[in-house]
DNA sequence: ACCACTGTATGGTCCGACCATATGGAGACA
DNA sequence: TGTCTCCATATGGTCGGACCATACAGTGGT
């Protein structure tokens, strides 16, 4: 097969709205835009790319389905477009309307959960840092003092993103908050079901014994047994 | 223009964009459109639900970011919009938004690829089926038969695809889609830079033969060394 | 049988108008 | 002066129509 470059390219040129969209992702990726900012208004934005309002509408009408503006009619400081969610959060909503609409069952979230977990703890291992130990610490600590199993879990999200984050890829752990979002109440469920979080706090204390010691291999069996012990059933 | 006020007319609380979402998601959950099906002209679908076009325009294209339809221009059988996937399956354009707002590096997705295929390609060859085998076959077949380099992904995709659904995982299968379709320029890039296609043939007869065989040593050893050989740089 | 041209259905884009909503300010009023 | 009412205005929401771009289906000539 041939695979030298024959010069001709397919440009394929974008439609309007796609030009929309990509504007204001640029301006997103450069942090021109902060969340709560307001976008320019429709007919505004029309002018300066040289597009119809209605092709700015329906980009506007993508982002809004992604949660990442909401539009609001009206004269007000809070009527028009506005950035209510950096693209990150947007996955995650829609991995929790995803969940919940589909029919992904909790095995397939939690054994993707744990490909990602054992990769990221094998890497925490090597490049651990004193701050994410010690962000580590405080989750642990704050699991501790929880008063209710909501509060538990919550803090458990805590100590599983910080090593989602350490594994320094952002899909991976942006793939790992979402999760972790769509099934909050499944593993607030999980840990009722369990009846008591001795188990699940030995299993945390563990795992960050194995990371600080820069264990790799103690560090992925920690985070296996853990995920096995937390949801027996997936 | 007057208009005889007699009454109190309901306010509708839905716009009009999402009465239209809400009817094509209806027919879809009813089954009344399966897959491959060309939905109505959106002239046509104005007219029926008493609304514009321009809202209907806006609901398909929401429809199209979601991955649920492609549309087409022109007058064949394949012109119009068809469903492409279930809304079950919207996840895949979704990440692939994600990607291209979040400017992640190769290095992240690659390596995400990396880890989901390994893990695929173990399941793979466990629970390996005949029908996939073929597909696989058939996607070889596709790869030695490309007259473009472009083409040659466009299968290559389908192989590693075919893979991905052997995990058993739609959520991992999904992420898979989505990630392919964010990197197809980067693939075709990196099948340019390569200069031949020999070594990744080579590659994927190997992957096919391991997993045909049930080996899965073998099936996660060839997936590594080909990612390894397609991505050196990432 | 083949090819070039044309008709037509479909999506893609744009425009201008008007409606709906919500604020801010002007003016009336106590 | 304070407060209430009403209206101008800015903004999104909807609509209908016009025209362009695309790609197939005929149609007719060769």
């Amino acid at each position: 097969m041939e695979t030298q470059d024959s010069g001709w390219r397919p440009v394929r040129r974008a439609r309007a709205f796609e030009d929309v969209l990509a504007q204001i992702e640029r301006r997103i990726a450069d942090d021109e835009l902060a969340v709560g900012d307001r976008l320019p208004g429709e007919r505004q934005m029309a002018e300066q790319l040289q597009v119809s309002r209605s092709s700015v509408r329906e980009a506007l009408r993508v982002l809004e389905t992604l949660g990442v503006v909401s539009s609001q009619a009206g004269r007000g400081p809070d009527a028009g477009a506005v950035l209510i969610s950096r693209p990150e959060g947007a996955l995650t909503d829609l991995l929790r309307l995803h969940l919940g609409l589909s029919s992904l069952s909790m095995r397939e979230v939690v054994e993707t959960r744990m490909m990602i977990e054992r990769w990221s703890a094998a890497h925490a291992a090597d490049h651990v840092t004193a701050e994410h130990l010690a962000r580590m610490r405080t989750a642990l600590a704050n699991m501790a003092a929880a008063a209710t199993v909501a509060e538990f879990v919550e803090h458990d999200t805590d100590f599983h993103l910080t090593i989602a984050e350490l594994s320094g890829n952002r899909l991976l752990a942006a793939t790992m908050r979402a999760l972790r979002a769509a099934v909050q109440e499944y593993a607030i469920e999980a840990v009722h079901r369990l009846g008591t979080t001795e188990g699940l706090t030995a299993d945390h204390m563990e795992i960050y014994d194995a990371i600080a010691a820069g264990d790799r291999e103690a560090a992925v069996a920690a985070v296996s047994a853990h995920l096995a012990r937390a949801y027996p059933t997936a």
